[in-house]
DNA sequence: ACCCACTACTTAGTATTATTATATAGTTGT
DNA sequence: ACAACTATATAATAATACTAAGTAGTGGGT
């Protein structure tokens, strides 16, 4: 699928939040997994940006560990702050997606709005 | 709801053009349009500024009309390329809701990749 | 020994987008 | 005259994903 720059923004983040608490992984397999995916077009610059930026806000907590296969990888585990950040992520995925719905079904009831 | 912001890229110009399509509109009604759906934190500004990138990108025509209850309005409705866009849109927006199913879920199943 | 492919991380610069903040202006009611 | 509501415009800012280039380690083939 192209063209989905625009619409990953605010995503991206929360897909590696969650890659990231289904197992300590690191930033060339994440890339895989989304390749694998269907994200064809993300490399691995983009996931380094996003896991840099993880570091910073500390949501994660970083562990360095030899590879067989080539230089070291730096594996990532969420801290308590981190799983916080990813249900939040959830919740506004959820809601988006709910009202994606209602917009694209041309509904107009205000009745379930909090 | 809160911290759309990020979320809401790529999709909030999708958003408008669906509403537009549902019939001819213009800026403050939409922006009213998007509070009553739950969207509380969008403002004309937002609003406008998404109109002008249309109007740019030539996915839009234009009318002004009088109004009885203020300054005149700048009514808009979809052309073709406006229409296609929008499905496009659509179809990015499918995609990435499946997407984020499977990764919500866990699923690793690579398959119905295409 | 040399090159290539694959693994693995880094980072400066760029483009796009939504938001903030402020300004302008018409209409109606008090 | 003033406030409230309707209605549009736009320059500046912040956040994010992407581009493009670089550095390094390992293993296989020639």
């Amino acid at each position: 699928m192209k063209d989905l720059t625009e619409m990953f923004k605010g995503v991206l983040e929360g897909i590696v939040l969650q890659k990231i608490q289904g197992g300590e992984t690191y930033g060339y397999e994440i890339t895989r997994y989304l390749n694998e995916l269907g994200f064809e077009d993300i490399v691995e610059g983009t996931v380094y940006t996003i896991l840099v930026r993880l570091e910073k806000k500390e949501l994660v907590e970083i562990e360095k560990k030899k590879s067989e296969l080539g230089p070291a990888r730096k594996f990532y585990k969420l801290n308590e702050q981190g799983v916080e950040k990813l249900n939040e992520f959830w919740q506004r995925w959820a809601f988006l997606e709910e009202k994606m719905t209602e917009i694209k079904e041309g509904k107009q009831d205000v009745s379930t709005n909090v």
